[in-house]
DNA sequence: TAGCGAACTGCAAACGTTTGCGGTGACGTT
DNA sequence: AACGTCACCGCAAACGTTTGCAGTTCGCTA
């Protein structure tokens, strides 16, 4: 007891059996007797015996353990995510080693190594901002590590993926912001060059044009952060365009540009209603609540672990690949109605 | 490369040499000829090996793991905690195993044995709000588990940790707002049983006792949520105290404060400065910007990596028990000057 | 030309488990 | 007395590494 924990051979030892009995005995083996069954149980109670699950990972030649590559963990949608990710894979008897890329390319390719080298039984993985080689997650799929994408997938790469329903959101939101008599309507769009950009504003102007509305692409600004939806907002005030609703491409987004309006006394939604997207922390707290698209991040993680964990238990993985595209709600709040 | 990864012996076999020339030779041993060297470095390259980390765990009878039990992840402070222990675990060659407790006592205790079976090197712990039973954590260190504890301690166990000043953060706080002219300082709290609380709350005390400024109870209210935030504002004013700030025991709470005072016309913080604590996502966003206190936590959580790798490679773990306590920055914001 | 280092390299055991196969008794059947 | 059957158990190998020790070649000295 003093050094180190106790095995097998421990207990072996200690009854004077072997080793291979008392493997059998803990697993209920009928090989074995009642009476050696019940003696190895007292005694791996007594000395709180934990299997060694390095010998079983080395054994087996897959460890219980699934490898998690995420951007930043300091994102509530991220963390719930990996919340999701912790749920499902401890229920399944599975480790989690999570690793954060930072956004970094360079790191999440030392991601990889690392968790080759741990030999997990599968990866769970959403590409950092800056990734646009995927050599090292080739090289994960040719050494049969199960890999499953969730939110930021790679376009190209045949594999499992989840992912959220970018363009339906949007379309909803601006749905409800047409439904509640809004017809100007402006958009602070997310990166063109992500897909997420891309389909975000897809979805707002699939919703726009349904309702006979003509796109006002003045009304449309690349804003994305907290800092450049107060500057676009300044700038649209400034320019005296007219608009009685933002839809924000996320929940900062949103509230920056909230700051911008109040300062200049419009009011908050009588004269202009504001929607952010990926409900996160802040919707709850800002003066009026904000009406966003929660995107259930535990959802997705925990899907994508069931995916990865089916692809990692199944004799045949050849099955073909599965895309789960999840549907966001629109929460209503404050600051839309 | 078909299926599963390359290994020692593959090496080995392809070169028509010993495995134990090829472990040798990977690490550069003297003993090794350059050509020997050469031509295994290249095959190795070549073939992409990695050496597996579970036999080496096993070999050497300890993993290369680290183990964390966080309470909720979902947390800007508890998450940045992890980005600290993560980056100077892999900085070291650790991988980071991470359980949340969810707050619960059972997903403790459950976590502690998941991480005694997977033969951590060592666990950062974080205790839930239920623990009041340490018969797990004392489990771990029988077993000879090094242990660092990180913000939420145990009192009575000798054990390294890494903790905030929460009395030191607090007095400066209620410093800053007696030096810049305030004299009715209300005083927002947390749950007076729980440490943290405790401590605050007397930082706030000793401040202004040395300012010579008498303590009004009625100015100190237990209220740590946002909603209790809102009310308790809202009783301050309408019972019409006088008061020109207000400390509140973290963010969430001085945000539901400042969002009453606006609603009741209140400037801030011209008539009523306002100061949170543990400063996250929210104090930059906020209308005015929030005076907060930088709890630290990405350097909590490397300080407690390194202490505990510290024990962990000790040759002789047995020097005594180190309590580090971090200096918690004040942050100042618009809404205190 | 035997002997001796030096310079390499391989053998084998060990880490903790699992598992196919082969014992070993006891007992019953011919 | 010989054999078969059962119930139970142990041997040994394997997973991929590391490492103390024991070779095996050399070339060189005496």
């Amino acid at each position: 007891m003093k050094s180190g924990l106790v095995t097998i051979k421990d207990l072996a030892r200690e009854l004077k059996i072997s080793a291979s009995t008392v493997s059998r005995a803990l697993k209920n083996h009928p090989d074995i007797s009642e009476a050696t069954k019940r003696a190895v149980h007292e005694l791996a109670e007594k000395l709180n015996y934990q299997p060694n699950a390095v010998a079983l990972s080395l054994k087996q030649r897959r460890s219980n353990t699934i490898g998690v590559i995420i951007p930043e963990i300091v994102h509530y949608f991220f963390s719930s995510v990996i919340s999701g990710i912790e749920d499902v894979a401890y229920d399944a008897g599975f480790n989690v080693i999570i690793c954060q890329s930072n956004e970094r390319y360079e790191r999440e390719v030392a991601n990889t190594k690392t968790l080759l080298a741990s030999r997990v039984a599968g990866v769970l993985v959403s590409i950092s901002k800056e990734t646009d080689d995927f050599k090292h997650l080739f090289n994960l799929r040719d050494n049969n590590v199960p890999l499953v994408f969730y939110d930021r997938i790679v376009p190209g790469l045949q594999a499992d993926q989840v992912i959220i329903d970018d363009f339906d959101a949007s379309y909803r939101v601006t749905r409800h912001l047409i439904d509640s008599g809004r017809k100007q309507i402006a958009h602070f769009a997310g990166p063109q060059k992500l897909l997420i950009g891309r389909n975000r504003k897809d979805g707002y102007i699939r919703a726009l044009n349904e309702a006979g509305i003509s796109i006002d692409e003045k009304l449309i600004i690349e804003a994305d952060t907290f800092e450049k939806a107060r500057l676009a907002a300044m700038r649209l005030i400034n320019e005296k365009r007219k608009f009685d609703g933002i839809f924000a491409v996320n929940d900062l987004t949103a509230i920056g540009a909230m700051q911008t309006l109040q300062k200049r006394g419009i009011k908050i939604p009588d004269e202009v209603a504001v929607v952010g997207f990926s409900d996160g922390r802040f919707s709850g707290i800002t003066d009026p609540t904000l009406t966003s698209v929660d995107q259930h991040g535990y959802e997705m993680g925990s899907i994508a672990t069931e995916m990865l964990l089916k692809r990692i238990t199944a004799k045949d993985n050849d099955y073909p690949f599965e895309t789960r595209i999840l549907n966001a709600n629109l929460i209503i709040r404050g600051s839309s109605v």
